[in-house]
DNA sequence: TTGACTTATCGTTATGTTACGATACATAGA
DNA sequence: TCTATGTATCGTAACATAACGATAAGTCAA
């Protein structure tokens, strides 16, 4: 009862920052946002580079456009995403260096 | 075909990333994890922050524990549990600098 | 139009996660 | 010792998620 009373990040807030997590939280998922924040790619090839059928990586990529990390153009027969949301890059810079490949 | 091969990450890091990021995606983790960046609780202040039973406090805090984030240590009948991961700090910024109440 | 190609959606099943009550364990004090 | 307090564990039911095959939809070229 003697600590300082701070004020915490409001819970509907931690929820929805939960709920983004929760989508990032895919092994699948995170190597098609390393790439993206690299360069725009289409479906088949993110699907090629996770190993999965496209129509799997589809599935994911709608789920990361739906809550606004990434955004998809449809050229041709192809659809190319790229990110959108621009916090992505140092999130994925925080968790490249708690796991990326040691030195 | 003509993109610069650039070597990912690899999958089994991306595995292990997204378990932890798993674990951390909850708004009563999350918030937890907010507290103890400030300072140490135990486990029955941290459930009186979330407004839930101390056992399912219990229950998150194991969690965090068993996957490096936190530690714990006995005094008395209480346990008070504190950040081992030093990452933890920088990720959860990220989290705020997007989530975080705006100014 | 037809067929090939790429991406998106649907339905189902398998698996994982969460919250909850009940209960066990640990500690301090009477 | 017994009891109260604080923490941890277990079993279960509700719910969410992932992978998969099947199929639909969009685009291009013949």
């Amino acid at each position: 009862m003697s600590k300082i009373e701070t004020s915490w990040t409001a819970l509907d807030r931690l929820e929805q920052a939960a709920e983004c997590l929760r989508v990032l939280a895919h092994p699948h998922r995170l190597r098609m946002v390393e790439m993206l924040l690299q360069d725009r790619y289409s479906v088949g090839e993110l699907a090629q580079a996770c190993d999965i059928p496209s129509h799997m990586a589809s599935e994911h990529l709608m789920l990361m456009k739906r809550c606004g990390f990434l955004k998809a153009s449809r050229e041709g027969r192809n659809v190319f995403y790229s990110v959108k949301e621009p916090h992505l890059s140092s999130i994925m810079a925080c968790i490249q260096s708690r796991f990326g490949d040691e030195t």
